[in-house]
DNA sequence: TACCAGGCAATAA
DNA sequence: TTATTGCCTGGT
């Protein structure tokens, strides 16, 4: 077991932050969204250290256990595992205290979202996966993409158990989803996008899109070399780029995004101010969106028991 | 019931 | 080149 400090490094934030989908928090229903059941409102910090949150990830065609207590992270595993995998994955070599550091102190929204999810970061996952999941994202709700994942990982991927007896699925292949009727992907409900991920999977299966080429391209032609990939468009491809390839300044602006850039930026984000972070910069935004809406709502309802607009 | 959700591709203008 | 529209499905 390997235990970390927690150092702008959250499981639980990350766990939320709509960049991976086969990460969540163990004993709880399949499929619940992230870390937080909607009945029970708002995360807590674990006070003490027998209130730890234990979270399961799947990635990379492994099964690995992480607990969260109040200080430290500890993850299930070898300290040669961590090192070789999962320091990497969870961009432990980053110092984000200084990508906060950099913002503008009169940014005051900026301030408040990278203080709010402080513990954020980057992960670097699976080309492939992140393909196959942000195809499915598109039109779609963080609960949906994690049903509609697990449901291609159990039918498709190879079935594995952790030495303690944890059952888990890999993947599937390129190969393996290439292989696979339109008919059958329809019943993974992943609709219409069931023909891009037929279409996308054939492309890279027959080495129309070479993985290990995109992987040391730079971002504009790796984003270019996405964009080829039926059901890619620049939203997708920028969030590959972003959550896979680790380009940090790929900046993706879905309705959320473009929700805050209207009502805070009118004048447009500061791309150039902050080049090389615009991507951390956005996570920071859209995790403070996403996580606020209840917030949100609650301050906007009145004492007298009326909805301000 | 109708509409929307973390877009994309095809088609029209 | 830019604007509009259909698309699967589950939730509200």
């Amino acid at each position: 077991m390997i235990s970390v400090a927690k150092e702008n490094f959250s499981i639980r934030q990350i766990c939320d932050s709509g960049q991976c989908f086969r990460l969540r928090k163990l004993n709880q229903p399949a499929h619940e969204t992230g870390s937080i059941k909607k009945e029970e409102g708002r995360w807590k910090e674990p006070k003490e250290a027998a209130e730890a949150e234990r979270y399961g990830l799947t990635a990379f065609g492994r099964f690995l256990e992480i607990e969260e207590r109040q200080n430290e992270i500890t993850f299930h595993c070898e300290e040669e595992e961590f090192e070789q995998i999962w320091k990497g994955y969870f961009d432990l070599e980053e110092d984000y205290g200084k990508i906060i550091a950099l913002i503008d102190e009169k940014d005051d929204y900026l301030l408040r979202a990278a203080a709010f999810g402080s513990g954020v970061r980057i992960l670097r996952q699976d080309l492939w996966e992140m393909i196959v999941s942000f195809i499915i994202s598109q039109q779609n709700n963080i609960k949906r993409i994690r049903k509609c994942i697990d449901y291609l990982c159990e039918r498709y991927g190879e079935k594995r158990k952790t030495q303690s007896g944890i059952v888990y699925y890999d993947f599937p292949t390129p190969k393996a989803l290439s292989d696979v009727s339109l008919e059958d992907l329809y019943a993974c409900n992943l609709g219409y996008r069931s023909r891009y991920i037929h279409e996308t999977a054939v492309s890279i299966a027959s080495g129309q899109v070479d993985l290990k080429a995109l992987r040391a391209m730079a971002y504009e032609e790796a984003k270019t070399e996405l964009m080829k990939l039926h059901g890619v468009g620049v939203k997708v491809a920028e969030c590959i780029c972003l959550f896979a390839l680790h380009q940090t300044q790929a900046f993706p602006v879905d309705t959320h995004i473009h929700k805050v850039l209207a009502k805070q930026y009118p004048e447009g984000f500061p791309v150039q101010r902050y080049k090389g972070y615009e991507g951390t910069l956005q996570q920071y935004i859209f995790y403070y969106d996403i996580m606020s809406v209840s917030e949100e709502s609650m301050l906007a309802y009145s004492t007298n028991g009326e909805w301000r607009s």
